[in-house]
RNA sequence: GGGGCCGUGGGGUAGCUUGGUCUAUCCUGCGGGCUUUGGGAGCCCGUGACCCGAGUUCAAAUCUCGGCGGCCCCA
């Protein structure tokens, strides 16, 4: 009874709208497209992420902050390109009551605009300096097309945003590799394995000067964003006027990042870690990390629901998530239920267990089953638990590392696309022209090249367009 | 941005072409009962639907238009 991934892969659409829905994580059938109801599962799922981030927030010295929703047109017009690359999917708020409100206030589509004007007004001096907040909100975006739960969204729920300001151009790059350390130390903890590219010049956050990007390749072979950091340089800075005395006393424009994150963390273990049968969720985030189910028997003289609390409380007080299901329904019913639901482990106990002082575990992420002994608990449970999680990072790894395909030519790179699919790297001569024209002919979105960027440098290589010589390696892919 | 398909109980559907016992089909779910329990048991009872609005017509789930929503393809 081996694991089946067919559905998970050859129907990734179908089956990822269907296991959002039965395994109780959104309800899509709010009357407002793109905008999803979080069901108490999904939203366990999503607190148990976020709590890995607030951990790494503080560790890292980020305060919490909570931003207003709204934003004067006034404020949201200060910098050019950052409305450019909004004002198409923003929601207005024109009115209060019947009257026309005299400044017009948008929906954040995300804070910069919101928060600098405040930064100019808290950041004093080079003492103030680096200064980092975060919050986690939800944000606006008025996608017109093709909305996904988690994915692709008009309400984006749970948007992480952190935000700093440094005093230096270095000191933000400082920033921006100790977000990259965040941004693993979380992905570790959700199995998830990941690539990060620094965006083409055309498809930089608006208002950045550099933005780089972090993705995992989904089933299908597409590509999804979980993770964004940006280098405002001080474009933002002279927009907000946001300066800080130095120690000679004049005045200087300060640097900025931000890093972003959202609910498609979610999605990215959904999908990564799944299977036919449904969830398959990573111990370290799951609601329910055991869970037990009594077989009983009629004529049996054992109590099997006291041996199975008895567990229970024994699995509870070693600290794991555990939870006993004494639904008056069959076991089987049971097992296909928490196995759609993706709960890491199961334990069946029956009354030949309670005879012999056995449990039986059955693990989710390779459907094994065995006996052990009943004083040997704790042990196995926390090992079968450490066990899972290293399996499905390793699965998860192989998965990316077979969907990364390194080509010469564009013939290769189309071949990749029509096959296996996944991300394409081929070289590139670095123009904009050549970049926006292999998007072109690959029909998919050029990543960006890899970061840092020593490991994009190349050399003796043609660029598969123009046949110059080549400077970097691109990655292509097909996106969400 | 352009085009196509679709909307029937909580979920999945039949019915629509050819308007009329449609008092709307079946599966599933849900509530209750008996029985059962080591991989979706069975039987009985109950519950529950034509997306919204306008129009055509003696008559609309069925035809027309608009809105909202969903899915897919192309740029």
């Amino acid at each position: 009874m081996g694991i089946e991934r067919n559905r998970w892969q050859n129907d990734f659409s179908e089956w990822y709208n269907e296991m959002i829905e039965i395994a109780g994580i959104q309800d899509k059938r709010y009357p407002v497209k793109g905008m999803n109801i979080w069901l108490p599962y999904g939203l366990r799922i999503m607190k148990n992420i976020e709590k890995f981030i607030h951990e790494e927030m503080e560790r890292t010295g980020h305060q919490e902050v909570l931003f207003p929703a709204l934003i004067p047109e006034t404020e949201f017009q200060k910098e050019a390109e950052h409305i450019a690359g909004f004002e198409g999917e923003v929601l207005w708020v024109t009115h209060a009551g019947r009257n026309p409100l005299e400044v017009r206030l948008i929906l954040r589509p995300t804070s910069e605009t919101a928060m600098y004007s405040m930064f100019s007004l808290w950041i004093r001096s080079h003492a103030d300096l680096p200064f980092k907040i975060y919050q986690i909100v939800n944000v606006y975006r008025y996608e017109t097309k093709h909305t996904r739960p988690l994915i692709r969204v008009r309400e984006i729920s749970r948007f992480f945003e952190a935000h700093t300001a440094h005093d230096s151009f270095e000191d933000a790059e400082r920033q921006i590799h100790e977000d990259l350390e965040i941004f693993d130390r979380i992905a570790k903890k959700l199995g998830l394995p990941y690539i990060v590219s620094k965006r083409p010049e055309w498809d930089k956050f608006p208002g950045a000067f550099y933005s780089l990007g972090a993705e995992i390749v989904m089933p299908d072979g597409r590509t999804l964003q979980i993770g964004t950091m940006h280098h405002y340089k001080q474009n933002f800075a002279k927009a907000y006027n946001i300066t800080y005395e130095k120690e000679d006393g004049t005045h200087e424009y300060v640097h900025q990042t931000t890093y972003g994150m959202s609910e498609r963390l979610l999605a990215a273990v959904i999908a990564t870690h799944g299977d036919d049968r449904g969830l398959v969720l990573p111990p370290t985030l799951a609601p329910i990390q055991v869970v037990i189910v009594p077989i009983p028997l009629k004529e049996s003289p054992y109590d099997v629901n006291a041996y199975a609390r008895g567990i229970a409380e024994e699995l509870k007080s070693a600290g794991i998530r555990v939870h006993v299901d004494e639904r008056d329904i069959r076991p089987g019913r049971k097992f296909y239920d928490w196995e759609l639901k993706g709960v890491p482990l199961r334990i069946e106990v029956g009354p030949k267990d309670v005879e012999t002082g056995k449990v039986v575990l059955a693990r989710r992420d390779n459907l094994q089953k065995f006996a052990i002994d009943r004083e040997e608990l704790i042990d196995k449970v926390r090992e079968t638990l450490d066990e899972i999680m290293e399996n499905l990072y390793n699965r998860a790894k192989e998965f990316l590392e077979t969907h990364i395909k390194r080509v010469e030519t564009i013939e290769e790179a189309k071949q990749v696309f029509e096959d296996r699919r996944g991300v394409v790297e081929i070289p590139w001569c670095g123009e904009e022209s050549c970049g926006l024209e292999m998007e072109e002919i690959l029909d998919a979105k050029m990543l960006g090249i890899p970061y840092p960027d020593e490991k994009a440098k190349i050399e003796g290589k043609k660029c598969a367009h123009c046949g110059r010589e080549a400077k970097y390696i691109a990655r292509f892919a097909r996106t969400y």
